[in-house]
DNA sequence: ATTCTGACGTGGG
DNA sequence: CCCCACGCCAGAA
């Protein structure tokens, strides 16, 4: 039934769909997806989205707003700068004005916009 | 084949 | 507040 490559592109399908210069988490897009305990999946799915310029995963940090992905983006600081290029501020690895910032899929997305097949 | 390590999150002590 | 165990499961060693 469900398998790995299925559930990668159900997030990348959701990841897609995340506004400029809004954020979300590992786990609301896991939970919007029926899988509510698989974060971690979500996580290794961004890890593999190198190659897709179109995901954008610098816009998905863990649930405190932490930038946890940055060491797995080139450059020192890229995932921050991604960030900040779109006007979304960064201190010390952490989103700022997280609480407004965060974009949860799961109330903000209309349904026929949910991948489900 | 088995073990280990995580771009996570929750719950319990 | 901190720490830990656990669910989850892909890849590497």
């Amino acid at each position: 039934m469900a398998g790995k490559q299925h559930f990668y592109e159900k997030v990348y399908e959701l990841a897609k769909q995340i506004p400029y210069g809004r954020v979300t988490s590992y786990g609301a897009i896991a939970r919007c997806l029926g899988a509510g305990r698989s974060a971690r999946m979500v996580g290794y799915a961004m890890n593999a989205s190198h190659n897709m310029p179109e995901i954008p995963a610098h816009r998905v940090v863990n649930r405190n707003g932490l930038l946890s992905g940055r060491h797995h983006f080139d450059g020192t600081n890229l995932m921050q700068q991604l960030l900040e290029s779109e006007g979304v501020e960064v201190k010390d690895h952490q989103v700022v004005h997280f609480d407004e910032l965060f974009w949860d899929p799961a109330s903000e997305l209309p349904d026929d916009a949910i991948p489900t097949h």
